[in-house]
DNA sequence: GCGTTACCGTAACGTACGCTACGGTATGAG
DNA sequence: CTCATACCGTAGCGTACGTTACGGTAACGC
């Protein structure tokens, strides 16, 4: 035998890298020779741990959806209520600091990678879906008075809203600061108290 | 004296080239070869008509704008009453059908561009508070009781939702079709009558 | 109808990309 | 200590990109 590296961290640094280069240059600057500059390395060891871009570019977007996740677990688990659960993940997905718009910005790299890959096309609906499934439980248990297409409904909304500002956030974080994207949210969530 | 040409028509009809090859084949696929395709001349024609791929790509971004803008305007003149202008707006600049899904595709890929050029980045922001600044008159006509700060609020909330809605509706038609659209936009509006 | 001239297609340039082949190197086993 | 081998850096392949230079060609003034 002979030297043994660390997959999982490797993969994990390069994920990092992957990110960090799509956050500051966008897609367009995402090359493997920029990854690996970024990651400290060359392009012969990045593509010794991913098969080719695409691999590389598939484990960085689930690495983005295991963190959006877990942030999301940890804003729905520190809230005292269901409502103040669903206000909390809701607002944790936007992007009121700039730590989270630097995330929304790869989010939308990826979001233009994928309507011309279907593998990221696939995994960003899944995961899109996945957090309507986890709105519309948190929805359900703030309101349970509400019926099953109202709260479909509702989380679908909610979803698409927070998308929005995501977006909107990317390029006129003047305009969509922490304030608007505080209170259009808070606004829709009252929204849920009047309208029935 | 020689051969003249139409200048316009020209800038136009690769505009337009430009905007297909962008729905099609995403913002990687976006090539002055693939283009000069699509518009059945030569990249050398194309580099005569435009400086270079920056211009046709600013361009291209105000023939969008150009397009979406003269569609609101339609939708908010065939409305009936305030309310129902607002309505008509935000609902056809979402993307209900396939042939606005497709410029939302366009959107989205001009979004991502913007990310890395900053002269991009500065037509969208300006487009985008244009559309705000519309959507905020329209929210006045239709709801004058409102305060300012209330009318401001809930102008980028519902231009935030829509383009939420857009946006989501590139990579998940299924889940936000026309119909998921129509109730999410109705659902906003309604709160506009209870919420105060 | 003829020359002039604006126009555009052709071809190729330099560059940067994704990817691969190979050789040097460090590290664990004996 | 030594050898074998897993690992990674180096160099370069083929390709496709944006851009440019130039020559052929078609149309307008006379």
């Amino acid at each position: 035998m002979a030297r043994r590296r660390d997959l999982a961290d490797q993969q994990r640094r390069l994920s990092a890298a992957t990110w960090s280069v799509l956050a500051e240059r966008g897609l367009p600057g995402l090359t493997l020779r920029a990854v690996a500059e970024r990651a400290g390395c060359t392009t012969g060891m990045v593509l010794h741990t991913f098969a080719d871009k695409q691999a590389l570019l598939v484990h960085a977007r689930e690495l983005l959806h295991r963190r959006t996740g877990q942030r999301a677990d940890a804003a729905q688990a520190a809230a005292d209520s269901p409502l103040e659960a669903l206000r909390a993940v809701l607002f944790q997905a936007a992007s009121p600091t700039e730590e989270e718009r630097e995330e929304a910005r790869v989010w939308v790299g990826f979001l233009a990678a994928a309507l011309a890959d279907p593998v990221l096309a696939d995994l960003h609906r899944d995961y899109n879906r996945r957090f309507v499934t986890r709105v519309r439980e948190l929805v359900s248990a703030a309101r349970p008075e509400l019926g099953p297409v109202e709260t479909a409904d509702t989380s679908t909304s909610l979803v698409a809203l927070v998308e929005g500002l995501n977006t909107l956030a990317c390029v006129d974080p003047e305009t969509y600061g922490e304030q608007a994207q505080r209170s259009a949210l808070d606004a829709a969530l009252a929204a849920l108290d009047t309208e029935p």
